[in-house]
DNA sequence: GTCCAGGAGCCAT
DNA sequence: ATGGCTCATGGA
């Protein structure tokens, strides 16, 4: 990936496709990193339900990735980046935006049928994130039977008592990043559950406890198959299959993972399989057979789909 | 009050 | 293998 310096980045925005004023931009100076994109939607893909973290502000977002503090825009369009320390590396970023994604060969990689092509024209621009594993891992513990939005709550509170204090911009509220395996292991039940997180506490905590000691070597998965990270995740208290794939699709790099929640499997029944009704297994099996080696975005798309639809809905009658 | 949420584990068929 | 039940918690 390129990752032009500070002053590379200001195109006079001859911007195809929008042109928001410049100072629409809520951070300060030039930005850190810049990348050209098209077709890069930070609502889909950041409130999205991948990632937990990320927060609206003015038409950017801000978030902590790998413990810093970051601000990042699209609508220049480029993906920009702004960072606090201007100066040390740039650690990653390009990777957890997956920045170089070559987004046309993914769709093309993808079946031609109508629910996926109705999916994909409608959520244009959604992406997938490389997130860090232990971070993927703990949030979608506590995903289980949860909403996004009190998913996020939960992770806010955590970080803000166990995850350690990040440099923020001059006058910028505090911000925290992600608490390590090491420090949510040495928490008691009691100290999790107190983070609002109930039956959860306790798959959380030898989670953290087995990363902490090295007994699972999450970075490790990535260099192994996706049935082999699959496994060794779900020898982990509270996690299945559908959170496991969470994992290996968000944060290990295994694109054809495809995580099926209430939400997909709605819409795979309904799109797919309208008349008869596939047991479990033969609804995996389709997955695994029928969308492909970036299957897991195919699953992004059609579960974001899913849901702006039944917002809509759910606006049309009338809140 | 009732139902549901990016589930998982356990137990009885 | 499959179908129920339970596990906290908060919002609609």
């Amino acid at each position: 990936m390129n990752e032009p310096g500070a002053d590379a980045a200001s195109p006079p925005s001859t911007g195809a496709f929008e042109a928001p004023p410049k100072a629409a931009l809520p951070f300060a100076g030039p930005p850190r990193l810049s990348w050209p994109v098209t077709d890069y939607d930070l609502e889909a893909t950041l409130e999205g339900g991948q990632a937990f973290r990320w927060r609206r502000r003015g038409g950017a977002w801000e978030g902590v990735v790998r413990g810093r503090w970051v601000g990042v825009s699209a609508t220049r369009g480029a993906l920009e980046v702004w960072t606090v320390d201007a100066d040390g590396p740039a650690g990653g970023l390009a990777e957890y935006f997956r920045a170089g994604e070559d987004l046309a060969a993914v769709h093309r990689s993808f079946p031609d049928d109508a629910p996926l092509r109705a999916a994909v024209a409608a959520c244009r621009g959604l992406r997938l994130l490389r997130q860090e594993p232990w971070e993927c891992l703990g949030s979608f513990i506590l995903s289980s039977t949860k909403q996004i939005p009190h998913i996020r709550q939960i992770v806010e509170t955590l970080c803000a008592r166990y995850g350690a204090p990040v440099p923020v911009p001059a006058g910028h509220a505090p911000a925290f990043a992600f608490p390590t395996a090491e420090r949510l292991a040495a928490c008691s039940e009691r100290e999790l559950r107190d983070c609002r997180m109930g039956f959860r506490a306790p798959w959380l905590r030898t989670a953290a406890q087995r990363v902490a000691s090295g007994a699972l070597d999450l970075a490790g998965l990535s260099a192994g198959t996706l049935g082999g990270a699959r496994a060794a995740l779900m020898e982990l208290p509270g996690v299945g299959r559908k959170i496991a794939d969470c994992v290996c699709l968000f944060s290990l790099g295994f694109d054809a993972a495809f995580p099926v929640d209430v939400w997909v499997l709605r819409a795979l029944r309904r799109l797919y399989f309208p008349r008869r009704r596939p047991t479990p297994r033969g609804l995996l099996a389709f997955t695994e057979s029928h969308f492909g080696p970036h299957g897991g975005h195919a699953q992004q798309y059609l579960f974001h789909h899913m849901r702006l639809q039944a917002a809509a809905a759910e606006g049309a009658r009338g809140t």
